[in-house]
RNA sequence: GGCCCCUUGGUCAAGCGGUUAAGACGCAGCCCUCUCAAGGCUGAAUCAUGGGUUCGAUUCCCGUAGGGGUCACCA
């Protein structure tokens, strides 16, 4: 009896090792190609690190002409949520994130490197597992969890490192004959890792984008495959992205001091480690303190949530690419027209601690994608956005001919347009007054009475049909008649001569046509208003 | 608690032994033939701390403090 007929018992169908490393073969790529892959449970709605992730291995394996894929990794069925996956791959397809392979729905995925769902590949695991059970660098542990948990609480008493080691690994050492009698006898068993390490030796890793640490080396024997028969996380990394051919290992960076383990693990098992580039977590600033953004407390770190409140993803990809890559902001002012997808990006520039998630910058950089946009463009976004999210707002842009003009104003034929959108839902209350007549007037410094005037005045002289700058000195030409500077500098230089100047004049026609001391262009907006509504409002008044 | 990582303005951050310590967001002020957004200019604001090493430390080493991560039959 030895570690081979343990093997055969425990896995007695599984195919030999072989079979699957001819059926995934090396892939064929250019040298230097990157093969990457973001991996995540389907455990509800997509987090904005897994977003992030992908941005960062799909941008690399991009620029290299690699690989990026997508794998589920669902070997925890407590976990599960109905519709995970589909969320998932929906998401990166909505950011445009979507990759060459795996899963790219709820139940399709494309490939040659599949099944791409963890719970697919059992007997995959199964055959990788039996191989290291009859080289003896695995073996069954008999042990309940009350065993453990009362092994831990004694290590912990006795201040010992809690864990599956040395002494404490009862089963470690069980014969093959031994342990065939157990498990004949029906004694239940999961199927733990024979470390290797030693503790006091230590280790360097040289990580993509944290640089060169030193780990103590791992000598926990982890479980590889559990009482439910799937893998733990471990042993299903290191044989699928062996078997995927995965080059370059992005996650984030919890997962930093498993490092030691997993390399242990792929040398066991005679695979190459792939390199690990651990990405640090967006954070959050919780009264004072940082943690990492949390699905629960932030509604930033849903993903979802930018689409709620109208924010482009192309807009959430810069400002994550800005956290990424601080360079990328100089490259966007100096290439305000190219796709994101010309950036080069580099793994060793990225921050080694975590960043703020910041509103505030993000908005920022949502103002200037939207600035690169067409009239038709901010039309279809929030007309669109708005079905989703605003009845009252699509109702508005129902009309889309005039919509357009109303979103052309200083944008169209301008080389410097407006930056006062964000996102979507910030469109209603910026162009309420284009298709209500507004109900609230604060002239500002001039009262009532002399706005009335002031109106009147204008009605006498005003003509759809004027240039800008017609129209310009004619609101000098009401100044001057009101008894206000025609030019502000004038005004400026000898403010005691006039209640006011020309800005202080037309601001009464804008409050009288839009209700607001602030807007864009005045002449634009009563171009698009059109002669019949300017006159009708400015009559009302 | 053990182990690992991190610490430049309010935020994101350049920097890699000698710099007036970039830039961006935000903030304040000014300018720009009407207001605002934008743009331009100007300004306030940073090297956690104590020791070394060195002619010289933001930069290298050690300690301290603070922060983060991790120690599961979860990923």
């Amino acid at each position: 009896m030895d570690f081979k007929d343990l093997a055969d018992l425990i896995f007695p169908n599984a195919k030999p090792v072989e079979y699957y490393e001819e059926k995934y073969p090396s892939r064929d790529l250019k040298e230097g190609a990157v093969v990457t892959r973001v991996a995540p449970s389907p455990t509800g709605s997509t987090h904005i690190g897994t977003l992030y992730q992908a941005l960062v291995a799909r941008t690399i394996a991009k620029q290299s002409e690699g690989v990026f894929f997508v794998r589920i990794e669902d070997t925890d069925t407590k976990r599960e949520v109905e519709g995970g996956i589909d969320n998932i791959t929906s998401s990166l397809n909505y950011f445009g994130l979507g990759p060459d392979e795996g899963m790219i729905s709820g139940s399709e995925e494309k490939g040659n490197y599949g099944p791409y769902k963890q719970s697919s590949r059992k007997e995959i695991y199964e055959s990788f597992a039996k191989k290291l059970i009859s080289e003896g660098k695995a073996y069954p542990c008999f042990c309940t969890e009350e065993e453990l948990t009362a092994d831990r609480e004694k290590q912990e008493r006795i201040k010992r490192r809690p864990g599956y080691y040395g002494v404490w690994a009862k089963c470690r050492n069980i014969s093959p004959e031994k342990a065939i009698e157990r498990i004949k006898a029906g004694e239940k068993y999961v199927i733990r890792f024979k470390s290797p390490g030693n503790e006091a030796r230590k280790i360097k890793v040289s990580d993509g984008i944290k640089g060169k640490i030193t780990f103590p080396e791992n000598d926990l024997d982890i479980i590889i495959i559990k009482s439910d028969g799937l893998p733990t996380y471990h042993f299903a990394h290191c044989v699928d992205d062996h078997l995927m051919r995965t080059t370059h290992v992005i996650r984030g960076d919890e997962w930093l001091s498993s490092v030691p383990l997993h390399i242990q693990l792929f040398e066991q098992s005679g695979f190459k480690a792939p390199k690990y580039c651990h990405i640090a977590p967006i954070m959050k600033n919780d009264n004072g303190n940082k943690r990492k953004l949390s699905k629960r407390k932030d509604p930033e770190a849903g993903v979802s949530y930018f689409a709620e409140i109208g924010v482009l993803p192309e807009a959430v990809k810069e400002y994550l690419l800005n956290i990424a890559n601080s360079q990328f902001e100089s490259w966007r002012k100096g290439n305000k027209d190219k796709s994101i997808e010309e950036f080069q990006f580099q793994l060793n520039k990225m921050s080694v601690s975590g960043a703020l998630f910041d509103f505030t910058k993000l908005f920022d950089v949502s103002k200037n994608v939207i600035s690169r946009l067409s009239a038709d463009e901010v039309y279809n976004y929030s007309y669109e956005w708005a079905n989703k999210y605003d009845e009252e707002l699509a109702n508005l842009l129902k009309d889309k001919d005039y919509s357009l003009k109303v979103f052309g104003i200083e944008r169209n034929n301008s080389n410097k347009p407006r930056k006062d959108l964000a996102k979507w839902s910030d469109v209603k209350e910026n162009i309420r007054y284009m298709f209500e007549k507004p109900t609230e007037f604060d002239f500002g410094k001039i009262d009532g009475d002399e706005a009335k005037k002031v109106i009147e005045e204008y009605l006498k002289i005003y003509d759809i049909n004027d240039d800008k700058q017609t129209w310009f000195d004619k609101m000098k030409d009401v100044a001057e008649k009101c008894g206000y500077a025609r030019e502000v500098k004038e005004f400026k230089a000898s403010p005691e001569k006039w209640p006011g100047h020309v800005g202080d004049v037309s601001t009464v026609i804008r409050v009288a046509l839009t209700g607001r001391q602030n807007t864009p262009d005045l002449y634009e907006i009563m171009q698009v208003l059109g002669k019949d509504e300017v006159e009708k409002r400015l009559k009302d008044m």
